[in-house]
DNA sequence: CTCCCCGGGTTCATTGAAGAGACCTAGGGG
DNA sequence: CCCCTAGGTCTCTTCAATGAACCCGGGGAG
């Protein structure tokens, strides 16, 4: 390949290929930061309070190599936030920042989405307003207390699973939890 | 490469590769549906009037054969459904279903994060409730009527773009107009 | 002191999907 | 007869996901 055919294929990938840049539209730059295979999981991961590399990884089973490009997208993003829990050995997590935590309604309507409407069979996942327990409604508001529910505010439970998973994380979440809460894996050698 | 070598590479490709089979949750199966690239950005323009073929492929900038295959998955999933809108010759436009105009949530949350969040400078797009002209608020809902407003009840109009799209069916998105109503795009020899 | 483990990555070969553009087909219309 | 429109296919090239192997720094056990 010459330089001029090298050129040519640069200056086409950039303007397009990884993002909308034509798009003049906020759904499209949100989708330039969350529209990414695995991206959406991956923040859903973190409202379940996953927060370790390789927590990510058992619970996704998604290649080593994209999770690390994605983590690193969403942090540059300002959805993630990579935070020290420990120190010699120095060990990162990565949280949601405000920015993240504010990607609750969409990613909670559209699980709902899917759950009325891509095979339905009950509920996989329930979730409900901590304060009162009761379930909430498909636009993430308490029916009880009539308003909207901040993530924090939200308890999961596993609902009704058609083929289980069998890894760590999974079983860490098999009970009620509240989200962004860190959760505690054991099993692997890891303390609780 | 031999016989079993392919079929290994062939099963790997199926079991994951293109979806998120492994995944037993709701967001997993919504994804699958809506989560390739393009898939809501064709969405969001089908809540915007656009049913053409033709007319998607010059709004999006989309090349011609992931339009027909996102088109073809997305009637497939029930999202769009496939209409003749006049015969002889037959031709075909796409339109939302109930269930693809549920996603309107969603997509408007997407949309209200992307613009609080990415490159925030001044909404690209206004949504307002039609029946009193009141902008929605961040969930979707009208703050004078308190409550949420379903897409047909929505108007959209332009706000203040950065790099103003000059193809036909951005020409015709260019003044206030309600969500779900065909476009009329003229100027290229159709009539309005 | 050495070996091995753990957490969090990187590198590499393979392949499926996206992108760009030419081509196709059916039905009109000048 | 040729060309237009609408809605697509076909082909080639490039990009990015996958899966598996390898790497590296710090501890802890023997």
């Amino acid at each position: 390949m010459d330089l001029v055919t090298a050129l040519v294929a640069k200056v086409g990938a950039m303007a397009l290929g990884t993002d909308y840049a034509q798009q003049d539209c906020s759904l499209a730059r949100a989708l330039e930061v969350v529209g990414e295979r695995w991206s959406l999981l991956i923040v859903r991961d973190a409202f379940y309070g996953v927060r370790r590399f390789n927590d990510f990884l058992a619970h996704l089973d998604i290649p080593r190599a994209v999770l690390t490009s994605r983590l690193r997208s969403l942090v540059a993003a300002g959805v993630l936030r990579k935070e020290t829990y420990q120190s010699s050995p120095t060990r990162y997590g990565y949280v949601l920042t405000e920015t993240g935590r504010e990607l609750w309604l969409p990613l909670y309507g559209l699980a709902q989405w899917g759950e009325r409407h891509v095979s339905e069979r009950g509920a996989r996942t329930l979730f409900s307003h901590a304060d009162c327990g009761t379930r909430l409604d498909r636009h993430g508001s308490c029916p009880q207390c009539l308003r909207p529910v901040p993530p924090e505010d939200v308890m999961m439970r596993p609902g009704t699973p058609d083929q289980p998973r069998e890894d760590p994380v999974s079983r860490a979440l098999g009970g009620p939890h509240r989200l962004l809460t860190p959760i505690t894996v054991d099993g692997t050698g890891r303390a609780g």
